[in-house]
DNA sequence: GTCATTTATTGACCCATGTTCATTTTTTGG
DNA sequence: CCAAAAAATGAACATGGGTCAATAAATGAC
């Protein structure tokens, strides 16, 4: 009978409930102001009973981790659907990645979480930890495949390998984002007004720059 | 009489020493593990004397990033008193910079706890913010001497302000040194392995991409 | 040297929050 | 309808940041 299929239906539902609620809650009050009371009353259940959908609270950001890397990933999938040259490409990823973060900030936040867990395993036993691991790769993978299209198209240069640009790309442009996160959400961070510089400007800057750095000699 | 003199110098040097044990904690440990207590005993004095020199944790760490920043600063300066081409100053300053993550994790870990500060003011009271903040200020302003020495000498090309150039410089490198960082202190970093690529490969690509970026048309 | 006053130190205590678990409630299959 | 299994609950526990009344030490006037 179809009861154990539909349980286990139920427990996704349920989970995916209590995923949203903490999406809510992280950005509403943001990663260090998340608490499971919190995540709990706003998802209509008992603080326990997140504890059995999670097993604690890294694993249920890292939760929401595992959507932020896959919305991400579905994102640059669209991309790479593209017959444009490699080059392009790596520019809409990297345009892509920019929107990203300033469309989910709660998203890269657990992103950035993911980023901080350090050697701390033991007690930060979690499923998700592999799954948003796994989804790290599969995003690297594609800006990969973005690059190794420019250089067997003849847009990128092809005197480093397509990891070692990507493995670049990826750097820089994480750097370019942190920088245009914390302009949106920290407050005291007035280092582009200070400059003087737009947000887009300072993207399109990057481009250019990386692209004078890794287009083929036209 | 010079007694208030005294006392004054002696409550810096029990500041300081605080300091030091925060530091060995936060190298020992991590951020995520360093607590009062044992900063406190590692520091030999009660739990409660440290919230006689530091408001609260944060401002104990925010007193480890006024540290770092201050060194990292005092590297950069050193870089400038060359009187190398500017290209080549900015090239070292970013070696310097990777290296400083190498020989001073905790340092910088005290530098990603500053910009994970988000909007949260009323509970982040610290004297040492301001400071760091100016700190980081100077740090970007010998960014910009550098590369306006650069564009002076003819070493690096004109078509952005100086201010631009570094702030990208600024952030890319920010990236690519997170990217070292992570190499270095977690655990299951594994990209550079998985790429086969060293660090200082790393490096000298991106420098050479960047340099292609800003480096004048010679 | 004594002592009142100021200053520094202490650790017991409070509280917020992550986590656990015995109990209760609900669901299931017969 | 009932016994067994599963799920939900919230009281209770553990940890760690922060507080404060009590204590100790230092100071300077006499």
């Amino acid at each position: 009978m179809g009861v154990t299929e539909r349980r286990v239906r139920e427990k996704e539902q349920k989970r995916s409930n209590m995923l949203d609620a903490a999406e809510f809650v992280l950005l509403e009050k943001g990663l260090d102001h998340l608490s499971m009371e919190d995540v709990a009353e706003k998802a209509e259940v008992s603080k326990g009973s997140l504890y059995q959908y999670f097993q604690n609270k890294n694993d249920l950001v890292l939760g929401i981790c595992y959507r932020a890397t896959h919305l991400l990933n579905e994102s640059f999938k669209e991309v790479l659907e593209s017959k444009r040259k490699g080059l392009m490409l790596v520019r809409e990823l990297g345009e892509r990645y920019l929107n990203y973060v300033k469309d989910h900030p709660q998203y890269y936040s657990s992103m950035k979480f993911l980023d901080n867990l350090s050697s701390s395993e033991g007690d930060s036993e979690s499923d998700y930890l592999e799954l948003c691991t796994k989804n790290r790769q599969e995003g690297f993978r594609l800006v990969v495949e973005a690059i190794q299209r420019g250089i067997d198209d003849g847009s990128v240069k092809n005197d480093f390998p397509a990891e070692q640009l990507a493995l670049l790309f990826w750097s820089t442009s994480h750097g370019v984002v942190t920088i245009s996160y914390m302009h949106q959400n920290h407050e005291h961070f007035k280092l582009l007004e200070h400059i003087g510089i737009q947000e887009n400007e300072l993207f399109n800057a990057y481009m250019h720059i990386l692209g004078c750095g890794i287009a083929a000699d036209s």
